[in-house]
DNA sequence: ATCGATTAATGCTTATACGTTTTTATGGCT
DNA sequence: AGCCATAAAAACGTATAAGCATTAATCGAT
């Protein structure tokens, strides 16, 4: 059991984001330089910097370099999850059946939520961005948008939770799936149901908006899994989180 | 730019994780020693060490100390993934409610889909969980048992992210509410919802297994906001990733 | 044969020196 | 005075070596 010692570098790595939480910094604060630091966790300066290596890694920080440089507090963005994630589901032998499954159970949830608690902002954000998948219907850039969508349901939702792992799980199913595209015809029933689901969320109809967005995902899922069968057996790879 | 040396640690992970794959290592075998591998992968000490934290951390590898020791191949488990989480979670200023809502979205699908699916294999390691939770019930370790049935549903689920999830989300959660016990009374009553649960699997009914499932988590969730209003207000943090 | 002390291997931490990048200041030229 | 180029400085980045700490393997005494 390594419960006894944690490694040195690992508890100054907590002392740092420790200090982060306490003194409320914000993303792009400039946190003390590393001779400031050696004083106060009192390490040797490659400990110091392999603790500053690793939060960098976890998109805890981000090293600038040059004179005036220095850590700087960042945020773990969707895609530092998406790779952790994606590495454990490596090592389970999970495979795209599996993500699109787990999304078929959260994605509902997150959007009755969405449409108990969606604030104006949030609405007008999802109204303006179902506009440009209008737009976008027969463009490459549909993908992304529809991504965004849902990104945006799930912060509406007012749980974090919801909109990391969506947004993350759209990740991961797009690296495995990028070279299949969805037919027009499948695009057009998908736009159909993402309007339904709006315009619930838009009347504070939590148990429509559950319904339709259900159809939605399960009916993405399914068509999926029908032009091609074996992409829905693919596992899931540790891709590279750049 | 650093973003090109920043990735250097990462595509060394990559390397050692493809390379555990290709040669089918086992959980328990050894890695080559630090020395070996600066050599193999030709980087530098730091970025090295860097790679072996982050993998580390993931529960890819254990590195033990003394000698005889060294990179050895680990399985990622839940609790590397619960680290993980956490981390981000912290940052996205995560509460409790929050967790207990996507538990709440998660563990009803999954108790429905374990009792399609789950095999004998399964209903038999989960009745085994179940005897060992009644005579657990007033000790200490009924709180680990409870997580372990929850994650040996998952596995019956026949979709590990399920699993994977709630373990992760059970972990975090009793992290938060360490200090605050269940009563006699409210564990009495879990265990009659798990009682139902566990039925509704083996009769192979779904419906049922969601609705008890669904039950059991809501009052969980209601029973913490009762007992303490301010606990389930309070932040995610991450905590020692050891 | 078993248990305890010794030894060796290995990672962990520290220490020091030098290289790189960015900002800032200087200084001569127009 | 104003401007561009070059040099200096401030900070991080990399590399190497040495000692410390920890543990497995080994050896020896009972």
């Amino acid at each position: 059991m390594p419960a006894g010692k944690a490694k040195r570098a690992l508890q100054v790595a907590q002392a740092i984001v420790s200090d982060i939480q306490l003194n409320a910094r914000e993303a792009g604060d400039r946190l003390p330089q590393e001779e400031d630091m050696l004083a106060r966790y009192e390490v040797a300066r490659a400990t110091l910097r392999e603790a500053l290596r690793f939060l960098e890694l976890q998109g805890v920080i981000q090293l600038q370099l040059g004179r005036g440089g220095g850590p700087v507090v960042s945020r773990p963005q969707t895609r530092d999850f998406a790779s952790s994630l994606s590495l454990i589901l490596q090592f389970m032998d999970t495979d795209l059946r599996a993500l699109l499954e787990l999304r078929e159970a959260i994605a509902p949830d997150m959007a009755a939520k969405a449409a108990a608690r969606a604030t104006n902002a949030d609405l007008a954000a999802l109204s303006d961005c179902y506009a440009q998948l209008e737009r976008d219907r027969e463009t490459a850039g549909f993908e992304e948008t529809n991504r965004r969508f849902h990104d945006l349901l799930g912060w509406a939702s007012g749980n974090p939770t919801f909109g990391l792992l969506t947004s993350a799980l759209h990740l991961l199913t797009r690296d495995l799936a990028m070279e299949l595209g969805y037919s027009a015809q499948e695009r057009a029933g998908q736009l159909r149901c993402l309007a339904r689901v709006l315009n619930a969320v838009r009347l504070r109809d939590a148990d429509g908006a559950r319904r339709h967005m259900e159809r939605l995902v399960k009916g993405s899922s399914e068509y999926l899994a029908a032009r091609s069968p074996e992409l829905v057996t693919q596992k899931v790879r540790w891709g590279d989180p750049g």
